[in-house]
DNA sequence: TAGCTTCTGGAAAGCGCTTGCCAAGGAAAG
DNA sequence: CTTTCCTTGGCAAGCGCTTTCCAGAAGCTA
């Protein structure tokens, strides 16, 4: 039969309880070292903290110290694996400092983003990671940009992955380098005939590694049809069905480019309901290699992305000392090939289409 | 050539130079429906926020409301599929709450759960969602009880998913009884030789699902062999080395059940490594049923959790006008057989080892 | 015009903590 | 036995907001 709503417990009540003053209890707690405080006391206010479950609170100490020791963390969606795994390695570092992680997802809704970015403003966090890639979209940067120009300006830190309109620290992958060295991966495998699956143009990603693949087939004189380009959501949704598109469009084609790899899954379970043969009939490749692609049927070929460490390298840009100079470190995609691309047949089906 | 760090626009400045006082603008901005302010001054307060692109400090604001607007989510690892789509689902409802989320990974160290739940205590979280399952442990269960009971009394939230030896709120998925239909289901396939990966026994529903397992098979009169069950790492690696170890051993099975999706990975990867065919040399279950593994190499079979639904149930309750009674929910997994199981073959060899 | 009620703006008291500054007491120095 | 310095506790001034209370201005009723 409590009551619900006893306050919490108060500095206050801890120094009254040990019989010493506010300061001095504060001083103690926070182990200031400048300043000594005799053992007995120490002991008092010590064990006085910890009869009553004392637990400070952050906003009075953030409000006091100026200073909070939370950090943003800004992504598409959570549940995305290449996110969460940058996440991870985002968390790790931000936990060895001892700082607080806020995270949000946008499910790749700019307005949301801007809106989220605001949050975090206020919120006081030291750094703000925009882990997604930007959006090709006027009102967004202007938007993001009077988000974070006070924001910088005020001491907040900001880094970001991938390519965005605001020159911030950043960890770039290179996605349009990346993108075709797959492509000639693919060449070199005797490919002439492609089809490529991306998502949103305004995803500044998806538009790099598009031109990378195709600037680098146009550069062998492989010309990519018009219509073998399906475009469909981030997603392993957006793969399947922009996979069943292409089907329906019987492309003719021995190679398939997915701009990620969350597509490239929901590209092989349409394939395979499809009675499409990877490789056989079709090479399929993804991009990023989110850990669990090479367990996929077959493994996919991809680009693969160090991603815990791209979190771990944009969350120690954003934690170190701020320099004059604006710090990127490119971060360069390997080929990865694995069963679900091989070397073309001569004979092999060129149209795609439902066995 | 700007500082680094002028502060923050304060609300003050955005009074002054709108010429009204603190209240006012307080007011104002807030849109304190009880009060009214003349449309002039309105517009004069706004406008100079917009122009010094204001962001109130959240942390005074919780600090003079007394109340904040964060939930706090504990996750073993938002890395592994099953926490990040049940933080999504979580997160997606407080977001409609205009809640800020904050998110902790604890990577299964016990230690580390008790911290970030005090760190959650001192941002006066609004909420507590434990995600992972609990560790049976005493030191465990009395250091987060002395988090939990003060903050709680202090009108915090307390909501978990997964058994835990604190009495609060909580959505349950029936481990144990899935675990046992499983086991029903894999006998009904002819099996019964069966091999066992478990994951650490502290993890509460780790024995959960072990038991429920192991007591079915029990019942229909198999007897599981002792050294037909290994222990390892709640992860991939862990599913992968788990499996190597079974190899070793050449257990003779038929099937093997691994208590969570994401060993099972670790162990179809195994397998396949060592040239042992599913489903055709041994059949694979998991449980949990993370999006991905309808996708493996083969199609995994598993029982069924609607994760993200999960998520969305426990951040409800924790949000839901607190009532006398506890309130738990029950979530029944379902058998859900893909191609990673298949039905005993008369002849299939029955020594689990290298190929 | 007097007497009320209703509106609106502002002053000021916190919210819970940190920290600069002061002062009392003891130690060290002369 | 002074004088000076150091140690250590406490007072009080914030940190940036919200909100209660007050008071002057208006609007109404008689």
């Amino acid at each position: 039969m409590t009551r619900t709503g006893g306050p919490h417990v108060t500095l206050e009540q801890v120094a009254r309880r040990a019989g010493v003053s506010l300061a001095t209890a504060s001083r103690v707690l926070n182990g200031d070292g400048s300043r000594h405080v005799r053992d007995e006391l120490k002991d008092r206010v010590l064990s006085s903290a910890r009869a009553l479950h004392y637990v400070a609170n952050a906003h009075a100490q953030t409000l006091a110290r100026a200073t909070s020791s939370t950090v943003g963390l800004v992504t598409h969606d959570v549940s995305d694996p290449y996110f969460a795994h940058i996440a991870r390695g985002a968390m790790r570092v931000a936990t060895e400092q001892g700082l607080l992680v806020m995270l949000a997802s946008t499910f790749r809704d700019s307005e949301r983003e801007v809106a989220y970015t605001s949050v975090l403003r206020a919120q006081r966090a030291r750094a703000i990671l925009l882990l997604g890639s930007g959006f090709e979209d006027r009102a967004y940067t202007n938007a993001m940009r009077a988000e974070l120009t006070p924001y910088r300006s005020a001491g907040g830190r900001v880094a970001a992955v991938s390519h965005h309109d605001f020159s911030v620290d950043a960890v770039l992958p290179d996605n349009r380098g990346g993108a075709a060295e797959l492509a000639r991966a693919l060449l070199g495998l005797g490919h002439r005939r492609f089809a490529v699956l991306t998502g949103p143009p305004r995803l500044t990603t998806v538009k790099h590694r598009f031109q990378g693949f195709r600037d680098a087939l146009a550069e062998a004189g492989v010309e990519l049809a018009e219509d073998a380009v399906v475009e469909n959501e981030f997603s392993q949704t957006g793969g399947y069905d922009g996979t069943l598109e292409l089907l329906r469009r019987k492309v003719r084609c021995t190679a398939l480019f997915c701009v990620n790899d969350v597509m490239a899954v929901g590209a092989l379970e349409a394939l395979r309901e499809n009675g499409v043969r990877v490789p056989d009939d079709l090479s399929v490749a993804g991009f990023d290699d989110i850990p669990i692609v090479r367990h996929l049927n077959p493994p996919l070929s991809t680009m693969h992305l160090p991603l815990e460490e791209i979190g771990e390298r944009v969350m120690s840009l954003a934690l170190a000392e701020p320099t004059r100079r604006r710090h990127v470190e490119t971060v360069t995609p390997v080929v990865t090939l694995r069963e679900s691309t091989a070397r073309v047949r001569r004979r092999s089906r060129q149209a795609l289409s439902r066995a």
